[in-house]
Formats: structure tokens, sequence, C-alpha cells
DNA sequence: GCTCCAGTGGAATTTTTGTTCTATTTCTAG
DNA sequence: CTAGAAATAGAACAAAAATTCCACTGGAGC
């Protein structure tokens, strides 16, 4: 048998090709094709095996996907899927050239810095790929419509919270930073009412002073809006609307990057949805 | 056997402890090192037979060297090199089309959302160009040496310096974050000494507060590190080590992204050096 | 209602792949 | 110069993977 004949070579070729097939390929194959599409890195790093189990069909019925657009088996689909990742870089080879060159790799605080800013890099760009614009619009819907926004963040959100404090005082929305200096925060907690909202901002390993005022804040009768990291998260379960935020780290540091991208998005839209009324 | 015992996670980190340990490592092993460091898809990609004819060295040698680093075998050292390449960022091509994809125009909290994510990146973008390494040095070698670091950083800054004392707290290194609280700022500053260091971040409009606690310390003999958006800040002038750091906005709100991982190498990088002596 | 066949699932098979083992070479130290 | 240790190459092995095969299902057409 001729090898590959007629098989696409490219990912563009092979997404076109697909999409235009879609329609005669059998049930099990189409649903091959929705799946590959969607997850292509899963395609290009994955084993027959683990792709089949989540994509939930069988191993076989991958080998027939790959021969029914004209590969020999499934490795030469594979191959496509990846070589769409390796162009996809070129731009980083040059960068670890340009690090090479400015002599970073030698010092250590370089490599460390680097590191960071890598981190924060994916962050976004994978924060990109899975935001959830609804949830973040349901967010701003509920602190708009806020009397007074209880700001509630510990420890490593703590530098959110407190950045949020400073960007909707220059706003103009008002609202309470609920420290826990000179342990208050209960106190500060107690303010609040049914026309008010919280924002609970919590990631693991969850503080359980901030769990403890969120719920707090729920019984009171206060809309919540939570910023964290899963939906397991302790902070969930009483929100009325829920932002995650999944950091990338290095070494065991996670970028807040992200989170504080979707801190200033909150203030702002926020401030603008209040401007609209 | 522990798996995976003190391996790097993620690709930076990898790269971080090659680069520092390339010296001990023995001759063959160094030459997969760099053939690594130069050719991280072929790793990513390849078969331990590719690589090692790639890379003319034996198979075996690959799993010697995964070993070296610390991790069980092969594979677990591949998974590093794949997970560079699962979330690296999009083009630019790429990105437009998600977002067509996911509609984000319609929303004005996706717009907002997206102008913030999209200063984020090129912020980080900008400062990779013209980051001084020397001043980041500079500033590691000061702090590492200091008794105590005081932290200076109020309203826009005042997120950094808490997560900076946050950090610090966790990894033992003796701070004092220097807040306004109760006015207390020139008090807590007047406890500085010769063998301190202050850390001052401040951008423009330079909080006046700042720039007077930045002098008082340096008058006591403080050692000073500066973080500031320009060689003009009147921060500059006292600095001992000055780490220019310039974000990029949307809608006139700065970006925090690269201050963020900035503070966060000073943080890591300066409780390595200690470790070291 | 029966037949036929494309489509499918799951196990068997074969190929590929990572890892381990050991003889040999290459350094290092006395 | 020699003994010992570390490093290496290459082949052998075991695990994992892709592929093939075959029995079965569920419709379409007669």
């Amino acid at each position: 048998m001729t090898p590959g004949e007629g098989a696409p070579k490219d990912f563009a070729a092979l997404r076109a090709a697909i999409a235009q097939r879609a329609e005669q390929l059998p049930k099990r194959l189409m649903q091959i094709a929705g799946y590959a599409l969607e997850n292509p890195d899963e395609i290009a790093f994955g084993t027959v095996a683990s792709i089949a189990a989540s994509a939930d069909v069988q191993p076989s019925a991958l080998v027939r996907f790959a021969r029914a657009l004209g590969y020999q088996g499934f490795t030469d689909l594979q191959d496509v899927f990846r070589s769409r990742l390796r162009d996809r870089v070129l731009n980083y080879d040059e960068r670890l050239a340009k690090l090479r060159d400015h002599g970073v790799a030698t010092s250590q605080s370089g490599l460390v810095l680097d590191g960071f800013l890598e981190a924060s890099e994916r962050s976004i760009a994978k924060f990109r790929e899975k935001v959830d614009h609804e949830a973040i619009d349901n967010a701003v819907t509920i602190l708009a419509a806020a009397h007074t926004i209880y700001l509630i963040g510990l420890r490593r959100s703590f530098p959110i919270a407190s950045y949020m404090s400073y960007a909707m005082g220059k706003l103009g929305v008002r609202n309470i930073l609920v420290d826990a200096v000179a342990g208050m925060g209960a106190e500060q907690a107690s303010f609040m009412t049914a026309v008010d909202a919280a924002l609970a901002i919590s990631f693991a390993p969850y503080a359980s002073q901030t769990v403890a005022l969120t719920d707090a804040a729920k019984s009171r009768g206060a809309r919540i809006v939570t910023i964290t990291d899963s939906v397991f998260s302790p902070l969930a379960s009483p929100a009325d609307a829920l932002i995650e935020v999944s950091e990338a780290d290095f070494e065991g540091f996670r970028s807040m990057a992200t989170t504080m991208a979707v801190a200033m998005t909150l203030c702002v839209a926020v401030a603008a949805r209040r401007g609209e009324s």
C-alpha cells in the first residue's frame, strides 16, 4: 500500500479535511473528530489508550479514524498534531538564544527571574483558554448592585484584596477591606447586610479564617463572589458567582499575574457598570 | 526510592537546575544537557532511541541523565519538556481565532479582562528585553547581606510590599513591612541601622511618604534597593541598587505582573543566596 | 421479517520503547 | 605505574504501546 496517500500533511489541511468530511463519517468517528479538534494537545501527547479513554471510544476506533483520513496508522496522524506544536515554538527558541546571548544562564537570579516571568505568561495563556466569561459577568453584576463591597483576602491573597481596595477607592466604589489586623475581622464582617456583597479570595491551602468570614457574610444575607482555584474549594459552595483561576508556579511559588488581572477587571468593570445607570 | 524527589517540576526550574549543575556533570551527561537545552522539541517528541541517535549518545546515557537530575526515569524528564509545550503562549493568529470562537467581543467585562491580560503580557515581554540582570544581582546581594529588610511600599505599591513580607516570612527572611497604619511609618523606619537594608517600591506619581521614608533609611546608614519606573524617579538617587520596571497599562490602570514577578524573584533569590552561605 | 453489511467493541498480537544489566573503558589517586 | 572507582556502551529484557483481528450489534434494503 502507498503510505499516507492523500493524507493532510499539516494541521491546517487536516482541520479542513475533517470539517469537510465530518458529515459523511460514521458516528463514532465523528465523535473522535470533534474531540480531536477541541483537544489537539491531548492527541499530540497522549497514547492511543489514554486518548481513547479520555474521548470515551475504543483504541481501535482511533486507528480507524486515522485510516479514514488516509493515514497509514494512528501514529502518522499524531505526527501532524505534533508538528503543529513544533512550529508554534519558533519564537521560543529565539528567546532561548537571546537568553544565552545575554548570559542569563550564568546568573542564578536571572534564572529565577525567567522562571517567574515564564510562569506568569503560562498562567495568562492558560486562563485565556478557559475563562468563564459568564461567571465574570455575574460577578460584576452582583458587585455593581451592592451597597458596600467587603473584600476578604488573607495571607497570600491579601495583596490582591488590598489592591482592589485601593483601586475601588480611586474609582469611587464603596468598599471595606476586611483584614485581620488587631483581630477585628469578625467585627468588620458583622456590619454586612443583605444589600452588601462580599468578594472572597482564597487559594489552596485555604485559610480557615477566610472560609469562616465568608460563611458569616453568607449567613447575614450578603451576595458572595469568590475567586479561587478550584470548584472543590471550600469557598465554592457559598458562592453566588465563582471565578476559577489556577496560576502556574515556579518552584512552588505561584504566579499572581492572572489573579491580579482579574482583580483589575472586576474593579474597572464594576465602576463602569455603575456609571451606566 | 521516592519517585522524583527534588526533581524540577517545570521547564524553567529544570533549565535552572541544569545550568547550575552543568559543571559537576560527567562529560557525556553534559553533552546531553547541552543538546537538551538546544533541542527541547526533540526531547519532547522523540523516543529514547531517536534522541540518542540524534544527540550521538547511548540510550542508557539519557536515562542516567534523567536520574542524575532526580527523576525516576527518562519518561519523567520528558514530561517536563512536554508540559512546556502544552501551555505555551499562543501566537497572535491563534489568539485571534480563539477570541472569535468564544465571542469575547460581545461582553463588556470580557473586553476589559482581555485588555488587562494583554497589558500583563506586554509588560512581561517588554521587561524581558531590557532587564538589567546586573542590577537584580546587586539587589539580591545587598538584601541577602542585610540583617533585617524593611519593605517600603504604599498605596499602589502596597500589595507588592505586603506580598514580599508574606513570602519572606515563609522563607525565614527577617523583614518588617513599613506600613502607614496608625501613622507609625516614621517610627518603624527609625529602628533601621547600618546593618539593615530597605527595599523601596514606588511608581509615578511617587507617594511623598515613600520618598521620605527612603531618605530616612538612607540617612540611618541602611543600604537602599529600589524598584521604580524610571531613573528619574526620586527614589533613584538614594538607591544602591535600582531595578527599573515600567508596566504597560490598560485604560490608565497599570499592570502589576512584572513587578510581582520581580518581587517573587527577589524573595526567592535572597533566600537561596543566604542558604548557600 | 430476513439478510446483509458497515460499524463497533474488546481482546489478541506484534511492534516499539524504556529500562536494566554487565563487560569494558576511562579517569583519579596513591 | 597500578589499584580502585566512576563512567560508558551495548545488548538483553520487560513493559507499554500501536495495531490487527474477529465476533457481535444495529440498521437499511429487499
